[in-house]
DNA sequence: TTGAACATAGGTGGCAGCCCCCATTCGGGC
DNA sequence: GCCCGAATGGGGGCTGCCACCTATGTTCAA
């Protein structure tokens, strides 16, 4: 089985490529350290696996990921994710991922998740699987929620420090418009104001801390 | 020398020992997957350095190393922090650590800063320094940041969304004094509103995304 | 001892955020 | 044909944020 290991960290690489080289059927034929660098390698040297860090330089893990399945859609994709950080989930899974495995776990999970992916099958930790079931679940209940385009936007542009009128210039819109916006999407996220629209903006990556 | 690596991730332990082993005169005697199990061996087996991750559970790196120094300040602490996150720098050094290496230079530079700490000398990465003189510089420039610990403390509250009136009651304070504290926060960090708080909070660690 | 820094508290005023209604238009699905 | 959701825009009202100013007591260092 080839597999190709992408992430940032040297240090990383090498305790990955120790990990993996203990098994006999597993072979590292690429490595890269960065988003742009994995994609190149993946789509040329076509490995089975792929295992991809979500934050890296140039290209993010799920970008590369969407990129990879595009073009080379054969290429199975890993992805590992820092710390207890399971916020790229389901975009994760979106792009195409066949799993997504937490760092901290990694030196348990990781063989187990190439087996799994080798079967062809999907493959999430414990913890992503809860993650995965909270979540449904809370969509499920809680009624519909999933901003429009046009709210996530504007969600953006408050959780960035702009005033209402600020944005309404930005866009074109009237004050009046971008306040019916903003109110349904925390309506919809059962939201008060808007500092927790912050700290929803930065936990779905639409904006940097 | 005797060395201790602390790490939450397998991964990164067993890049870590692997890159250290290579050095003839380095020994890895104690490896640690979270803060207290750290500062617990740290101060039983005394190594001569103590590698720590920021990012632990049950104490952070910064805080096995304020404990560290406390209890055995002859041993040297190392800082091993995540990806381009240099917003513990500080706190590193105000807890008593040599030095500050970044994660993604690890392979290169880790070795120089064992090296440099083995002489007694502190050891920091360019990336490191450069923020330095540039943290110095805007201090020195647009005049006295750091907030207070109470200002601190109600920035933090803020930011998890508490209102004026409901951080006013939890700390058994006016309204007037909670405000008044806002607003000497948000003028020495230059804000206009709540918004930006949240993000500074996050930046500096104070609350959880 | 005299000031500087901090924590505490108050007043006044303006504007923005947030809430509750509402209407129109446009596109797509039943 | 009809209805629903999304995007647009509006009115009115209350509350809370934010700016500027003053003032007190305490502590600590020069």
């Amino acid at each position: 089985m080839k597999v190709l290991i992408a992430d940032d960290h040297g240090i990383v690489r090498s305790g990955l490529r120790l990990l993996l080289e203990r098994q006999p059927d597993i072979e590292v034929v690429a490595e890269a350290a960065d988003g742009a660098k994995a994609r190149e390698l993946a789509v040329r040297e076509r490995p089975d696996l792929a295992i991809l860090d979500v934050k890296m330089p140039k290209l993010t893990g799920l970008q590369a990921t969407r990129e990879i399945k595009r073009q080379a859609p054969e290429v199975a994709v890993l992805i590992l994710s820092m710390h207890d950080d399971e916020r790229y989930l389901f975009e994760a899974l979106k792009a195409g991922a066949s799993g997504y495995v937490l760092k901290a776990q990694a030196d348990t999970d990781l063989l187990a998740a190439i087996r799994a992916v080798e079967r062809g099958e999907p493959f999430l930790t414990p913890e992503a699987q809860r993650t995965l079931i909270k979540d449904v679940l809370e969509r499920g209940s809680s009624g519909e929620e999933e901003l429009t385009p046009r709210e996530e936007e504007i969600v953006k542009l408050v959780a960035e420090a702009h005033t209402t009128k600020q944005i309404a210039a930005l866009l074109h819109l009237s004050e009046k418009t971008v306040e019916n916006h903003r109110a349904n999407a925390m309506r919809k996220l059962g939201m008060r104001d808007r500092v927790e629209l912050v700290r929803y903006a930065i936990r779905r990556g639409l904006i940097e801390p």
